[in-house]
DNA sequence: CCGACTCAACTGGTATGATCAGTTGACCTC
DNA sequence: GAGGTCAACTGATCATACCAGTTGAGTCGG
């Protein structure tokens, strides 16, 4: 009913302009940014707080800093990580970036069956009654959002009991990407939320170790989603260029 | 012959000495961080470039800063995404973390065969003549850095090839984390680098067009190096508690 | 003319101190 | 005891000065 009123900071404000732009492409590799003291006075802000927006995107690997050279901004496509893929998921006008939605889904589908997998040969027997109980949730839920979210909650789950550093941390990032256009795919999605068989699958391999079954049957899943993705994309019409 | 003299600003050392605290765990979830003014001071550094160092830790969702309040550790095993495993996977002491490394081979071994199946849906002409020129020069590596180096040359093509933007960003990002164990790899996976055959397989499917080919080659040749650092790791003696 | 050195005018990096703006909790009032 | 007040915290922003690398134009010696 009532959402929290956002606040951001104005690094936070300096390094979103900056990133869109460099991300839009209106920056391009190579081109070098003004100084720091006049690209501050050009956007209105005092000189540390252009550092610090300036000192994420340095993080993010989109501008390479050099102590009394000029700040150049880097290739993204080479250097950016998953970290980026929020900034680059929804443009500043608000459109929604195909590609980026693309790129997680695919990245969804490959990894995981192996988050599966490892579930299947990590998890507690506690962690398991957890995923079970999620599965009960999510039949009962009434509604696509309701389902969203329990969909959500068991996979958070899964991951944590695949005991995987790695996997943990992809879906720590991607997670961040998704929830920005959650509302976009509480639709679409839909299917693969009610298919809670899989998710049934998943957990009676984990209680007998049969790291395959639980794949087989987490790569089951996520195709389903997969597919009505592509579908949406391919009864659309064709793409802008944005990326 | 000559490395570059590595320069850190103080800002980044503050990042990484207390993203490293809390990485390592003397920092736990929930823990509030001294004031600003309190903790410039006990670092020995200007308010500035302190909080030029927390904004880089808020970026990456290692704590969590409230105007007016106190700020908050997360935690980070909930919340930091795949940009943490760069300072994960090596401690402070030069310890290598096996959960880090764990975790980057098995996204290696998930992602790689979706990177080949892209990359045969998806690659030009040009793209599979350039893989299949760094083929040549990989079986012509007399030693086994130049096979690691001619190596990541093919799999930085061929995922720039797949034109999916997630799978080019997770790969950015498990690079930057590759790079920082670089040589402790370099023997390890060396089986792995010899197995040309199977990315000359990928280069034909390629060629035909052959995604289930091209994505069977991958997941065989990925499959040598995973086998290879399990090896490793059960003939080593058991980890120390350095999640 | 050419190579090498000098140096001034850039660039980012660090320091200090003041002030604005939210948050918190003790305290006072009713 | 519920609710309002306010002082003392917290981070956010600002202005200014100075330190420390980089760059390139200009100068000097050959």
């Amino acid at each position: 009913m009532f959402a929290a009123i956002p606040r951001e900071s104005l690094a936070d404000r300096v390094y979103r302009q900056l990133g869109e732009t460099i991300l839009r492409g209106d920056l391009r590799s190579g081109d070098k940014l003004p100084a720091e003291r006049v690209l501050a006075e050009k956007l209105g802000v005092n000189r540390g707080a252009l550092r610090e927006g300036l000192k994420r995107l340095q993080q993010a690997d989109l501008v390479q800093v050099r102590h009394g050279g000029a700040t150049e901004v880097r290739n993204w496509r080479e250097h950016a990580g998953l970290e980026m893929l929020p900034l680059l998921v929804v443009s500043g006008s608000g459109e929604i970036n195909r590609g980026a939605i693309r790129g997680i889904m695919s990245l969804r589908t490959q990894l995981a069956p192996g988050v599966a997998r490892a579930a299947a040969l990590h998890a507690s027997p506690e962690q398991t009654d957890s995923l079970d109980a999620l599965c009960v949730q999510l039949r009962a839920a009434m509604h696509a959002e309701e389902r969203q979210t329990r969909a959500h909650a068991f996979w958070t789950e899964l991951v944590r009991s695949s005991g995987n550093l790695g996997y943990q941390l992809a879906f720590n990032s991607l997670r961040r990407t998704y929830e920005r256009v959650w509302p976009v795919l509480t639709r679409t999605l839909d299917p693969e939320f009610r298919d809670v068989e899989s998710l049934d699958g998943i957990v009676r391999a984990l209680r007998t170790g049969d790291a395959d079954s639980a794949a087989a049957h987490a790569r089951q899943h996520v195709e389903i989603g997969e597919r009505a993705m592509s579908a949406l994309f391919n009864s659309l019409p064709p793409d802008g260029d944005n990326t």
